[in-house]
DNA sequence: TGTCATAGTTACCAAAAGGTAGGAATAGTG
DNA sequence: CACTATTCCTACCTTTTGGTAACTATGACA
């Protein structure tokens, strides 16, 4: 491995936009985290994020799982049931997400102005 | 304007992440301010992030200025001098990102597990 | 037998992002 | 005149991302 790849690998900042630096990661885990319980099921995010393609929202899923900041429960029944929620790591991420949200919020005007 | 667009563009999370959820921004974000008077050239950045291509920086750079989260001092000078630094607005957003930046420090063992 | 509901997957296509290589501008220096 | 240094831009190509539509599995129910 070359010291540029090292170097890559070592980078946090990189680690964390890879894992969830997409067009809908942060918003699952937020729409997960606001819920009720802390549990939601696939179409219920669904319907929460009305503009995300059902693949996409499974890709997602998917990927946040792989990277254990979302739990996945699969009940045996017919019609399938499957039950989403944050994993210790992904709550341990939600206060700096709450604070980049926060900010977007507050600092939407200054950035946005075409 | 349908309801979904204006429900999409009144979502701070999205607008957070279309400003600078690409692969660079954070990155030179956090380059230009820890370095030394928070202020960098181009070919100094170009340095401290060695496998940002040519095009990928300035493309970024360009974005980021017109987002007002950095400010772009250009010196008439020949060879031409161009100085890059944070704004208001972008060190506003600092103590948010290092919060990501430390969140992904610290959980990065949970996280990349390939 | 046909239909419904849930939670997906897959094939296919379009759009966006990103990399490489080369050019452009220009004053100073040998 | 040739060469250098600096900060880009542009054309071209490849890779990644994301959307649409159709398909799968299965037990209950009419």
């Amino acid at each position: 491995m070359t010291d540029i790849k090292a170097a890559y690998l070592a980078c946090p900042i990189r680690q964390v936009i890879s894992r969830f630096g997409d067009k809908w990661s942060l918003l699952v885990l937020y729409t997960i985290n606001e819920s009720e319980n802390g549990v939601m099921r696939f179409n219920e995010l669904r319907h929460h994020m009305m503009d995300c393609s059902q693949k996409m929202l499974s890709q997602t899923l998917k990927n946040l799982e792989q990277s254990h900041l979302v739990h996945r429960e699969v009940y045996p029944e017919v019609p399938p049931r499957v039950e989403y929620s944050l994993t210790d790591t992904g709550k341990s991420l939600m206060p700096a997400i709450m604070a980049l949200i926060a900010w977007g919020k507050e600092h939407f005007n200054e950035v946005v102005t075409d």
